[in-house]
DNA sequence: AAAGCGTGGTG
DNA sequence: TCACCAAGCTT
């Protein structure tokens, strides 16, 4: 019955023609399941398209460059997803023979793939049954059994899983899993949910008793703290930026950004320590917020010209040059990539 | 369990 | 200007 009427409203009114929709394979909504995840649709069909363009297929991607990985990742965040995507093309193309595994529990094991992506792989890709519980999934299911508590606690994830688990039909699952998409992300939106298009309006105890919006309960807000740093924007008589490599690991891991120091006098100390940098001045290129999900960051970047290469400024970090006319092929944070358009433009 | 990990859109 | 948050996974 519940599934009849997801799948039934999925015919008339789901979305059949996203870029990964066309041509099925599990390598292709791989990619889209691990872009998608905590991003919207609208966000990620440009860089589907370039990802997909560069890399048709498994072994192109397992062959590939990281740092060109990573440029293609470049303004959509969460940069591990980049990481554990090549790690895993490689893993596949070496360890699996190049045979993408096709069943959830060989999924799970792949890095980057957790139980809702292997589900929506095995799914849409295959046809095959697997429940998928996804943000979308997760406030349909709240509200049409007014689910308490927060999805991050476990006895509500819990639930909520259980309820996937019962109303996924063994036939049309891929319908059925798309379906429970696109009615999240386009009828049963967190707002103003559209219950009149909705093809469980007659079954959801949520909106029978008039408390849609009171589900799912929201995660317990915290005040997020400011850190702040300064950067030095190093310029080369040819117009080309010094950059550094960041660390594996934490935030923008393995991207390419502005070297780094606490605060200005840091910065300053540096500069005069140096002998091919310390003749001239630091100048402030720009202030700028960058927010985070878990914390501000507050930027300063100083400028600076040099006639030569420091040789190093932290120990074990790449360094290179970068020529914004000519750009490189690696991965940048956003507000880099910002600051680097405004030398262009300003200085 | 809770925190780390991005970014752009929205009101 | 700013809080909130969207097709989660890892540690």
């Amino acid at each position: 019955m519940f599934s009849a009427l997801v799948v039934g409203w999925f015919d008339q009114h789901g979305r059949k023609d996203l870029p990964w929709q066309k041509n099925t394979t599990p390598y292709r909504v791989w990619v889209s399941e691990i872009m998608l995840q905590q991003t919207q649709v609208a966000t990620v069909i440009p860089y589907y398209q370039r990802f997909m363009k560069t890399f048709p297929s498994l072994k192109k991607l397992a062959h590939a460059d990281i740092d060109q990985v990573l440029h293609l990742w470049t303004g959509l965040g969460y940069y591990a997803r980049a990481r554990n995507l090549h790690k895993t093309a490689v893993l596949i193309d070496t360890q699996f023979r190049g045979r993408f595994p096709t069943t959830v529990t060989e999924l799970i094991d792949l890095p980057g793939i957790g139980q809702s992506t292997a589900g929506a792989i095995v799914s849409l890709s295959k046809g095959d049954w697997a429940p998928i519980l996804d943000g979308n999934v997760k406030r349909v299911l709240a509200r049409v059994h007014c689910i308490e508590g927060w999805y991050g606690h476990r006895k509500t994830a819990d639930q909520l899983w259980a309820l996937s688990h019962c109303y996924t039909p063994k036939m049309r699952t891929a319908a059925f899993n798309q379906a429970m998409m696109d009615l999240g992300a386009t009828v049963c939106t967190r707002g103003k949910p559209n219950c009149t298009q909705c093809p469980l309006s007659a079954v959801c105890l949520a909106h029978q008793t008039q408390q849609e919006t009171q589900f799912p309960q929201p995660k317990p807000k915290k005040t997020i703290p400011i850190k702040s740093v300064s950067m030095l924007v190093l310029r080369n008589s040819q117009q080309e930026l010094l950059l550094e490599q960041r660390p594996p690991m934490g935030i923008w891991g393995g991207l390419w950004s502005f070297p780094e120091f606490k605060d200005h006098s840091a910065l300053q100390a540096y500069c005069q320590q140096s002998p091919i940098l310390k003749q001239n001045k630091v100048k402030l290129l720009a202030k700028l917020r960058h927010t985070f999900s878990h914390y501000h960051l507050e930027i300063e970047a100083w400028y600076l010209d040099t006639v030569k290469k420091p040789n190093k400024i932290m120990e074990d970090r790449q360094l290179t040059w970068y020529n914004p006319k000519q750009p490189s092929t690696l991965g940048l944070p956003s507000p880099i990539q910002k600051l680097i358009k405004k030398t262009t433009e300003e200085i």
